[in-house]
This record gives structure tokens, C-alpha cells and sequence, in this order.
DNA sequence: GCAATCGTCAACCGGATGGTTGAATATCGT
DNA sequence: ACGATATTCAACCATCCGGTTGACGATTGC
């Protein structure tokens, strides 16, 4: 299909599978309990771990009736690697990190999180 | 419209405003000069850079006739930043950079190369 | 074997995306 | 003022994307 690089910065592009990637940062997950905190569907989480699995964020193993979900950080990397290649020429600026925390805990939690606004 | 993450991303998910990053890498740009190398159509181009002004990835200034394109690195750090949050319980491994930058020289040149494969 | 559970597949829908072309706008040079 | 240059706008088109629902396949447990 589209080059990897492409494909890993499309599956990051959705609050959505950027949440489940954040949730599977903890520990590897049950499809079902990947979707639980959703409103979504199953089906459209499956497509999401589908996209994610994909661009090689994630990998999924069967274990009987369960399949379960792991994080690969390889793909990141290699995102990540190909971004610091920009950054580069100037180095990180730890202020600009802990605003853009801020900012993005207020934004990320209101767009991504997964409980029901409700 | 969306969080800005997801803007940054959606944006860099595309070989050919990556490309148009690479160039503006080395010096500010017109917009007609950003355009030459490619095979699509001026039009084409200039939404994709209108995307990328977007997501604070690079931003223009008007002089004359011209408008100028300038890299904005500050949106890729706060994208690259993100990532690094992910990395961070695995530090970057200077060989796979290695490793990967060949692979992407390769399949970038071949997908995102701006001369027409003629 | 049968019912329940886990997950995907297929078809569909509305809206976004990446491209085109042609007209419109803005600026420069004469 | 006019023509040329630089860039965007508008309309259009095909395709992709994120979601839905309903049927299907696989596995478990009774």
C-alpha cells in the first residue's frame, strides 16, 4: 500500500487509536476490553487495532477465544526517528514540553478520553 | 477542527508534503519553486502546503508577488515529543536509526522523489 | 450438540482527502 | 492601464475513512 512511514502517522492521526496505543502502554488487552471504554462499537475498534496492527503499532495474538492486543514500539520508533532527523538542527526545549503537556492533557483528555461524556 | 495532534499527524501521513518538508529543510521557499519538482499540479501543491500551514508545520509570509514558505518546527516537536513519551521506556537505538534511514532513503526516494520518474 | 462469547467480515453511509481544471485575485513591470 | 507572473478559490470527481448494523466464524462450557 503507502510507504510505512505514511501508514504509522495515519494510524496516529485519530485521538482514537492514540488512546488505545496510551491504553496499551500499560499492559497488553482483550480486544473487548479495548473497546469497553469506548462508546464505539466493537467493530469499529476492531477496524481501529486493524489500522494499528497495520502500520505495525501494534500485534494481535489469539489465545482461545480472546484475542489479545500488544503494543510494537519498533514503528514508533522509526516514526519518532524520522521526526528528531527534523528536530534535529534544534535540540528539545523542556519549557516547550511541559506547556505542550499541559495544553495537550487538556485537549487529548477532552477529544480522546475514553469515558463516556455522559 | 480536530486536536492538533491529529492535524500534525494527518499531515505528515503524506510522502509528498513530507517531501515538501525535506526542501523547505534546506531554505524558505515560493511556493511556484516548492511546486517545480513535482509532477502534480500547482494547485495541487499549494493545498498541501496550506495543510501543513494547518497543523503549525510551516507557515507563509506574503512578500510582493511571492509567498514565502518557512519550516515550523515547533508543531513536529510537540508531534515528536508525544512520541518520545511513548519511547521513552525504550531509548533510541542509533543503529536501527541507522538501519531505518537507509530503508527510507530507499522507499522515500522511490515514492516521495519530487523528479518525475520519466 | 447447542448456546453463549469473542472478534471479524461485508455492505452501506456521510464526510474528508487528494487530485483535476478553469476562473479569480494580487502584484509587478512597462 | 495592461499583460505577465504568482497564488488561491471553486467546483467537481474518485477514493478513502470512520462509523453503523447484521451476519458469520471460532472457541468455550454446559
Amino acid at each position: 500500500m503507502a510507504d510505512p512511514l505514511s501508514t504509522v502517522f495515519a494510524a496516529l492521526a485519530d485521538p482514537t487509536r492514540r488512546a488505545i496505543l496510551n491504553m496499551l502502554l500499560e499492559d497488553d488487552m482483550a480486544v473487548t476490553d479495548v473497546a469497553e471504554p469506548f462508546q464505539m462499537s466493537l467493530a469499529a475498534i476492531s477496524k481501529h487495532l486493524a489500522t494499528l496492527a497495520d502500520a505495525g503499532l501494534i500485534s494481535r495474538e489469539r489465545r482461545g477465544r480472546v484475542i489479545w492486543c500488544k503494543l510494537e514500539p519498533d514503528a514508533l520508533r522509526n516514526a519518532s526517528v524520522w521526526m528528531q532527523g527534523f528536530g534535529q538542527f534544534e535540540p528539545v526545549d523542556l519549557d516547550a514540553f511541559e506547556r505542550f503537556l499541559e495544553t495537550e492533557l487538556a485537549t487529548e483528555f477532552a477529544d480522546d478520553s475514553p469515558a463516556a461524556p455522559d
